[in-house]
DNA sequence: CCAGACGTTGTT
DNA sequence: GTCTGG
DNA sequence: CCAGACGTTGTT
DNA sequence: GTCTGG
């Protein structure tokens, strides 16, 4: 992921395995302008609140954890019209989980799945993020994840998924102080089909308290045809959501 | 215009 | 701060 | 799901 | 008839 996103600070970063919205999460934000001749990277990581909060918010206890926004509509959307036009981010995961939940009516169980790029290693999620003032002065670093409409893949499960941005695109999603959001709505569409696998996983995902590899270790599914998953094993460098 | 909301998804 | 609903 | 709206203007 | 808001 360091060679991929260009950052220094990632060295020693331990995997997560299950990380639940209000959590710190690490994402890649542009740094401002180089000098002429300068060997500093152009990218910067940052820790962020998993759970964005716009500047203008009065008290952050009482609004809504924005941990998604919708491509869709999230340039026209108050809380995030400034962070779509100034502050887009990437948000490096290995993956993601997703809970498939069936009718009511039909007696099967929530799923769970381990979502990763088939390829294995790294995704980075199109993001944006806000720096909260509160009235004490000090700053909060906030940030959410873009969706969009999930493809005929994931929609077995869920029907949304994140934006994912691929390697050749980052520094135009980066961009902002030239790329407005009309420059940049291209990227936000889902991921190819052939991108994703989804991996059944057992329920012990769905307690927060849980949070080692073991989240990620296949199960079969009782009723329905699901392919088991490979035991290809992860990098275990950054084991996000 | 003015007052009030400002969001997503449904357990990540 | 900016948008929406009345 | 059901109830209610179904339109425009917004300084005349 | 269809969409929206609750």
């Amino acid at each position: 992921m360091r060679e991929i996103l260009g950052l220094m600070e990632l060295e020693g970063f331990p995997p997560r395995y299950n990380i639940a919205p209000t959590q710190p999460i690490l994402v890649a934000v542009a740094a401002p302008p180089l000098d002429p001749g300068s060997n500093r990277p152009d990218r910067m990581a940052v820790l962020v609140r998993w759970g964005l909060i716009p500047s203008w918010v009065k008290d952050p206890r009482e609004f809504t954890l924005l941990i998604n926004a919708r491509s869709e509509t999230a340039i026209d959307k108050a809380s995030f019209r400034a962070a779509m036009r100034h502050r887009r981010v990437l948000v490096p995961a290995s993956g993601f989980y997703e809970w498939h939940r069936p009718p009511k009516e039909s007696g099967e169980k929530l799923q769970a799945y381990w979502i990763r790029p088939k390829r294995g290693g790294i995704v980075c999620f199109g993001g944006l993020m806000e720096t909260y003032m509160s009235k004490d002065g000090s700053e909060l670093d906030t940030g959410c994840i873009l969706t969009v409409g999930a493809n005929r893949t994931i929609s077995e499960i869920h029907d949304r998924m994140p934006v994912v941005i691929e390697p050749q695109d980052f520094a135009r999603w980066l961009d902002c102080r030239h790329g407005e959001p009309r420059d940049i709505v291209d990227l936000m569409r889902p991921a190819d089909e052939d991108y994703f696998e989804a991996i059944p996983v057992s329920d012990l995902v769905n307690k927060v308290a849980n949070v080692g590899a073991e989240l990620q270790t296949p199960v079969i599914p009782p009723p329905k045809k699901q392919k088991p998953a490979t035991d290809r094993s992860d990098d275990g460098q950054m084991n996000l959501f």
